[in-house]
DNA sequence: GCAAGGTC
């Protein structure tokens, strides 16, 4: 018997129908000679300190350096404390029963680093001595799942990215464990304050965002506006220059040649300039993009809208959503026209739906090589039905999307008027032409939205108008703004951009900080420890926050760098690089680090003390 | 009591 174990059941199910294997069991599916089961996810863990003989929270334990790791089973917290999930505990159970059967392994877990974690520390922690071999799969489809297990892989062959994964697992351990418990323990606050690789970076970004928020001082300045009338369409065109005093921008104004000065007609328009544009559609979801729709347009929180999508997931309504890609492959777009047929009768985008099924589709989000282990969140084209107004929300953005990143470009025209009045005064405004994409949500254009005369009046060169009104207009320079969950999160997946290494900038590029299957949480652990609290739409830090921040910020563990630095020596590692070079480097780092912290936390005693 | 990673 050959038993095939995925990270997830939805995929152990996708690979099952494939095989025309449909007898359902407890924690398996079963048929045509073959097993197929699943994981929930990490079963595993590296074991807590305790396991190593590290017991309670003391300064002479540090720094904790397990000679070697042990694997855990998930906890759960109940009332009892922290206890092995149950749930894993079954399933790991089944799947122990079922290698004890099998002749051989297929491993269907993600085809990534850490899918590839997810099935060996399974495979170790049970002991298990029988051969594997792995399907690399980037897509689910059934011409895909074929084509993988015609081209299954040794097992071996994963050895190394296996070494990588695993080094990231310990690295995260050693420095995140010590920090901690280095600052909890030297604050004398008895409460936790947590650092971590992905955690404090994070933390830094929001409090310097904010400190240089609150610091900033605005720039007063001033421009003059006039109203001008074409046939009684009026537009309103400001002064091309800005200026630092009141004063000055008066001259200006006072040397408008205006109707109530005297002037029938002093608005001489110099030059008409209108160019048309084509802004091509958004490209389909991942779930960053997909969270921080749904912050700006309702407010949810990132935890929130994942908590959503998993409802829809596991309603089937929706494909998997913890995705980084936003793109789909030829096979996947070949479902997508039998896919938008299902939309159009639906009450909001019905009529979009209806237009597109004639229509050409735009391949702007097709490309096959930019589908990492999930494609983009798309309808699965299954009814929905009983959803709450919540999940109803989530889902019609998923839905209107998939229509906006196939539908065609939307054509603008971008006029710029400038018009002579004592000086030169510019207007101007946008005009859709041919709305295509966006006529799926009927939005406006965002960045266009505080801007006026939307529609500016046909004029031409050399006219001359007559000038309504005018004003002087005063000004401020803004600071940046805080970060809400939106921008943190895309802050989040752009992090490695800013860093001035090449080198670590380029091992950063396709990860950021966090991965789309955690950043959620990460927000939410800030918040739990107190650092940072939500005002309004904003993530705003504490007095606890800003301490640690303090004392941290400066320190490697609170840069973005970090993370860079440790992906191009994972990627090393998974080709063929020394993994004990690596961890010696970690231990060492992990022993000064632990040693500042220490240091550290007399420092926010002090702090603490002043609050 | 603690990391970051995955998922129900």
């Amino acid at each position: 018997m050959k038993v095939i174990i995925a990270e997830k059941p939805s995929v152990a199910r996708e690979i099952a129908k494939v095989f025309g294997a449909n007898t359902k069991r407890e924690g398996y599916i079963e048929g045509k000679g073959y097993t197929f089961t699943w994981a929930f996810g990490h079963l595993l863990q590296l074991a807590p300190p305790q396991e190593y003989g590290y017991y309670g929270w003391s300064v002479q334990n540090l720094p904790m350096l397990p000679q070697k790791f042990k694997l855990a089973i998930r906890k759960v917290k109940t009332k009892e404390g922290m206890v092995d999930d149950p749930s894993v505990k079954k399933q790991l159970d089944i799947i122990k029963g079922l290698f004890d059967e099998a002749t051989e392994i297929i491993v269907a877990t993600d085809a990534g680093r850490e899918g590839e974690l997810i099935f060996r520390y399974i495979y170790y922690f049970l002991k298990c001595k029988k051969p594997f071999k792995r399907l690399w799969i980037s897509s689910q489809t059934d011409a895909a799942i074929k084509e993988g297990f015609r081209n299954l892989k040794p097992g071996t062959d994963y050895d190394t990215l296996f070494n990588s994964a695993h080094c990231r697992s310990q690295s995260d351990w050693l420095v995140g464990m010590n920090a901690t418990q280095a600052l909890s323990l030297s604050s004398g606050t008895r409460s936790v304050l947590s650092l971590g690789r992905v955690q404090t970076p994070t933390l830094a970004m929001i409090c310097s965002r904010y400190l240089e928020n609150k610091n900033f001082v605005p720039q007063i300045y001033y421009q003059v506006a006039i109203q001008v009338d074409k046939d009684g369409q009026l537009f309103r065109a400001i002064s091309a220059n800005s200026y630092k005093t009141k004063e000055e921008a008066q001259t200006i104004a006072d040397r408008v040649e205006d109707v109530a000065a005297g002037f029938p007609q002093g608005g001489h328009i110099l030059s008409v300039e209108a160019k048309p544009r084509k802004e091509p559609p958004p490209l389909l979801h991942d779930l960053s993009s997909l969270q921080q729709e749904a912050n700006k347009r309702k407010g949810f929180t990132a935890d929130y809208t994942l908590s959503l999508l998993q409802n829809l997931y596991e309603g089937k309504l929706v494909t998997y959503p913890r995705t980084g890609s936003r793109y789909i492959g030829d096979d996947v777009f070949a479902t997508v026209p039998g896919l938008i047929d299902k939309f159009t009768g639906h009450d909001v985008f019905g009529k979009q739906a209806t237009a597109l099924t004639t229509a050409k589709l735009n391949k702007r989000s097709v490309n096959a090589k930019k589908v990492t282990d999930h494609h983009a969140i798309l309808p699965t084209g299954e009814a929905a039905r009983q959803l709450t107004p919540d999940q109803q929300a989530v889902y019609d953005m998923v839905v209107g999307r998939m229509l906006e990143a196939f539908h065609q470009d939307c054509i603008k025209e971008i006029t710029k008027i400038a018009v002579q009045s004592g000086s030169k005064f510019m207007a101007s405004g946008t005009v859709i032409n041919t709305p295509g994409w966006r006529a799926v949500f009927n939005d406006k254009d965002e960045e266009k939205k505080d801007e006026e005369n939307a529609s500016l009046p046909k004029v031409t060169q050399g006219e001359n108008l007559p000038v309504t009104n005018k004003a002087v207009l005063e000004k401020q320079t803004k600071p940046k703004p805080l970060y809400n969950e939106a921008s943190l999160l895309k802050a989040l997946e752009t992090a490695g951009k800013e860093i001035e290494d090449e080198e670590l900038r380029y091992a950063m590029k396709d990860s950021g900080l966090g991965t789309p299957a955690t950043r959620a949480s990460i927000i939410e652990t800030l918040v739990k420890r107190d650092y940072i609290t939500r005002e309004k739409k904003n993530l705003v830090p504490t007095e606890t926050g800003l301490s640690v921040y303090g004392v941290v910020k400066d320190q490697q563990i609170a840069q973005a760098e970090l993370t860079g630095n440790w992906e191009k020596r994972l990627e090393e590692i998974r080709s063929g690089a020394s993994v004990n070079s690596f961890l010696a480097e970690i231990q060492q780092y992990t022993r000064s680090i632990t040693s500042e912290m220490l240091k550290a936390g007399t420092a926010l005693r002090v702090v603490a003390k002043q609050i």
